[in-house]
RNA sequence: AGUCCCCUAGCUCAGCUGGUUAGAGCGCUACCUUGACACGGUAGAGGUCAGCGGUUCGAGUCCGCUGGGGACUACCA
């Protein structure tokens, strides 16, 4: 039998009581049988490092959502979720902490300093878990991964052998951005541009044996110390005599040639002299090559010049050494000017240093033979990307894509499976070699690790059990739907689709949806600066986890997200609505769910019959919106429908019934059965955008099913759509909403109670008012409905959908004010009424436009004329 | 520099393949403690849909230009 609610609303008091009870009776976990439709959803993993912001409570709530839908919908749904190892942001989180200490890495050495690192996650990893907990991630932990754990070492290791084996891995020396604070080359992705107000040098260099000298600009003097070579256009007068020349260089007073250049040098741009230091500049590294000009390695990797630069500047920090540089300059009357000069500069993403653009020998994937595929899954729409404008800047990249260097120079990650002898072989293996294939000599193994996004790139099959052919893989890849920021396509998603089609020969997922950013009220980024981040624990903890994500599903429409205190305490107001409302229901219902037995629908009055077709209409809504991931419309067409047409109209129009001041016992019945019934329906529609109150409501209806997250989602059926009785509802509507505006306009209280006069088109539409006199009488406060008298002359008269209507009031002074509001109204009818008739009465509208779009102009066309009548009688 | 997106009520945003009277949330004004809810109810004010031009019987919606804002990619020394 039913139990009440708790007066109050507090999710504090169910929220974990409830998700623990999910978990224990393993509804997150899917049974592992390929007969049935499945769905499965792969987390991004978050990183181990430390605690989830805005950002991830959103995308993880928009994969709860479609995964408690799927759920519902009858599929064996897998929501996968695991973490990521994060190789250099864990590590850095793990160095400042020993640095308290006074320790760096290099003082434990790499053994005991992973070490150290696998136990900070073993610390760490929970929390994650425990904060997705508290959203209501209906996550299948049974299945969690880490992208460091065995089975996923055992995968990136074969892919990288598979990888070698075919050529699409290589070393080599190449010019890669390096990062000297964190001692490693990243790869393309991994550098950000931040414009700087920099400067722009320019510098004389003399030519030998001459008095002339050339002017050369740049903006980063310091490396003048590493030019082997000056370039001009082969084709620029100006310089033509000085080809195969050399010039002087300043302060290292080094003789170097300048050469003729047609693809470095614009002969437009600047001088049209340019310096080439081919060892730290990528595009002077390739003109070096083209003129064989030897490289001069003046700055170090960790950023600090070397003793090549000189021993004025060896050991200084390469931004001392360009103060250093300049002053020399100035002092030896070589600096011709300097100027303010705002560019662009490539700094690490993660730690904001600049980059060093560093020839090292690396490790790199051969790109292009993998993103041919991946361009043209998308091509050819096997998968999809959401909102559609993505993929045109996923093509754009792809298409001019550069090969992905995968070594990094850390030691948290996965170690590079290469192993290296004494005599120069390098193989590589799945499993540890202690010799050398080729020559018997012992090995050691390569000291760099992977790039974190190689191992992330196989999370799809890998997490399933990938390269072994397991149940799981079988049964659940690929997956369906990824649902991940945009600010991840390249690092990510991009990747995923290159390996998955490269290892597995499918697409890993078909539908990809990306979110957008969260930000403030005023579509600011959040940051701490500002301090208008939002912690989305503490607004679990202040309000709730559904009330937060209702507040992102209704704000995600595939754009950024504006996100304030405001909007969140909308909805949880919202949230509170329900709980409300279900009391007020919960207090009328007396059978359960199990009991309740079906409807009679042949006895339903018309209001039954409305909201049913209402909730059949917004059950369809959802669902289609859901499927286009249109999480906004699917989320606010419930909410619309709960509270303006539920709350507002149904329960107030089905009080009189229940509350017993009208109808028969059998008409309670019945409105009570069809109580029962919209809140089930609207409770299991809600589910998947607030798991907890609809949870702990539906819970005391006493369904089949011991759980709402197990229950049918609501399909709309035909059956239920009922034109009519909307029409007919809206009208009901639209009078009581006419009585209560005229009531107000003229200065009449609620409590001042009128007669009404009332008549429809035809006799069907009357009778139905004389039966339902009583929705007018207690939603309007009327004394009387009259359905055939006539009305005094001092009554408003108005036409309300075809409603012929007339408000007794008592014969009182009408303002100034209401006369003056009736000629709006009166002349608003007349503009349109004009622009109607002129629009009707032009044959190239009447014969061109579709049919409905005709008659509906002429149906308003005479409905104006009749009110506009109507409406003159209350001059 | 290239590509893309945005400009609709005070604020933040919806408006699908062009078609009746342009919507929502928050905010604002007035009234109401009515038996689920003041995290409430009722009613209301508020928009030349950035500007200009074009296509069309018809444009917030399609096309072009201008202005303003943003994102991504690349980067000239």
């Amino acid at each position: 039998m039913k139990e009440e609610l708790a007066t109050r609303y507090d999710p504090s008091t169910f929220e974990q009581r409830l998700y623990a009870s999910w978990e224990a009776a393993g509804y997150f976990t899917p049974v592992v049988d390929r007969e049935r439709p499945k769905f499965t959803i792969v987390i991004p993993p978050p990183n181990v490092t430390g605690r989830l912001h805005i950002g991830h409570a959103l995308v993880n709530t928009l994969q709860d959502i479609i995964v408690r839908w799927k759920r519902m919908s009858g599929y064996n749904t897998l929501w996968l979720p695991g973490t990521d190892h994060a190789g250099i942001a864990t590590q850095m989180v793990v160095e400042k902490q020993i640095a308290k200490e006074g320790l760096t890495r290099f003082d434990l050495g790499r053994e005991k300093f992973v070490e150290r690192i696998w136990q900070w996650k073993e610390q760490h990893s929970s929390e994650i878990k425990d904060q997705l907990t508290r959203l209501g991630a209906s996550c299948d932990w049974t299945r969690e991964r880490f992208t460091l754990d065995e089975g996923l070492s055992r995968a990136v290791r074969y892919v990288f052998v598979k990888l070698y084996e075919d050529g699409l891995i290589y070393r080599g020396i190449a010019m890669v951005n390096w990062c000297p604070r964190c001692l490693t080359a990243i790869s393309d992705v991994e550098v950000e541009f931040r414009e700087r107000n920099g400067k722009l040098y320019h510098i004389d260099y003399p030519i030998a044996d001459t008095d002339r000298r050339v002017t050369i600009a740049t903006t980063r003097p310091e490396t003048m110390l590493g030019d082997t070579g000056v370039a001009v256009h082969p084709d620029d007068e100006r310089y033509k005599d000085l080809i195969g020349r050399n010039a002087i260089l300043p302060i290292a007073n080094r003789p170097i040639p300048i050469v003729a250049d047609a693809i470095l040098v614009d002969p437009e741009f600047g001088t049209g002299v340019v310096k080439v230091t081919p060892s730290h500049d990528k595009n002077d590294y390739e003109t070096g090559k083209r003129h064989n000009l030897p490289q001069l390695q003046v700055i170090a990797e960790d950023g600090r010049m070397t003793a090549a630069a000189g021993k004025d500047f060896e050991g200084l920090d390469r931004s001392d050494a360009r103060k250093r540089v300049v002053d020399l300059l100035t002092e030896q009357g070589y600096l011709v000017k300097v100027e303010d000069h705002p560019h662009n500069v490539g700094v690490h993403g993660k730690c904001d240093t600049d980059i060093e653009p560093m020839v090292s020998l690396q490790w790199f994937v051969k790109i292009e033979p993998l993103a041919k595929p991946a361009i043209e899954a998308v091509r050819s729409g096997a998968i999809t990307i959401t909102p559609e404008t993505w993929e045109s800047t996923y093509f754009n990249w792809m298409e001019n894509i550069h090969d992905w260097t995968i070594s990094r120079q850390l030691w948290w990650g996965h170690r590079i499976p290469a192993f290296h002898c004494t005599n120069g072989h390098t193989s590589v293996s799945v499993d540890d070699l202690v010799t050398c294939p080729e020559c018997q000599a012992p090995v050691t193994q390569e000291t760099d690790v992977l790039d974190t996004w190689f191992s992330s790139g196989l999370w799809p099959f890998s997490t399933l059990g990938w390269p072994d052919p397991t149940p799981d893989f079988e049964t659940f890849y690929p997956t369906d739907t990824l649902i991940t920021g945009f600010d991840i396509l390249f690092f990510w998603v991009a990747r995923m689709i290159m390996m998955g089609l490269r290892f597995t020969g499918q697409p890993p997922f078909t539908r990809v949806f990306l979110n957008g950013l969260v930000r403030d009220e005023q579509g600011r980024k959040m940051s701490k600066t500002i301090g208008n981040v939002i912690d989305p624990l503490d607004v679990v903890n202040e309000v709730g986890a559904d009330a937060l994500r209702f507040t992102l599903a209704v704000a995600t429409s595939g754009r950024d997200i504006p996100l304030g205190k405001s909007r969140i305490a909308g909805y949880s107001a919202f949230v509170n609505k329900i709980w409300n409302a279900s009391r007020f229901a919960l207090m009328h219902i007396d059978t359960d769910l199990k009991h309740a037995g079906p409807i009679d629908r042949d006895r339903l009055r018309t209001v039954e019959r409305w909201i049913l077709s209402r909730l059949n209409a917004v059950t369809a809504e959802v669902n289609e919106q859901l499927s286009v991931f249109r999480f906004d419309e699917a989320a606010s067409a419930c909410y619309q429908f709960f509270w303006h047409e539920f709350c507002d109209w149904y329960i107030e129009m089905a009080k009189p019934v229940l509350l017993g001041r009208h109808g028969s016992d059998n008409d309670r019945k019945l409105a009570k059965r069809v109580l029962l019934e919209v809140l089930d329906r609207s409770l299991r529609l809600l589910h998947p955008f607030m798991p907890f109150v609809t949870e702990e409501i539906w819970q005391k209806l006493g369904g089949v099913e011991p759980s709402i997250m197990i229950a049918p989602y609501p399909i709309a059926e035909d059956v239920l759509e009922d034109p009519e009785a909307e029409r007919l509802a809206d009208a009901v509507k639209a009078i009581i909403t006419t009585i209560r505006n005229v009531r107000a306009e003229r200065g009449f209280t609620p409590k001042d109670r009128f007669r009404l006069t009332l008549r429809g088109n035809d006799d069907r539409d009357t009778n139905f008012f004389r039966e339902n006199a009583y929705l007018l009488m207690e939603l309007a406060r009327l004394t009387e409905v009259s359905t055939d008298g006539t009305a005094p002359d001092h009554a408003h008269h108005d036409v309300v959908e075809g409603f012929r209507l007339a408000i007794e009031f008592p014969e009182k002074e009408v303002s100034q004010e209401q006369l003056d509001r009736v000629r709006r109204e009166i002349e608003k009818s007349e503009k349109e009424l004009a622009s109607l008739d002129a629009k009707l009465a032009n044959e190239q509208f009447t014969g061109n436009a579709p049919p409905q779009i005709v008659a509906g102009a002429r149906a308003r066309q005479s409905e104006l004329r009749s009110r506009l009548e109507t409406l003159r009688k209350n001059q």
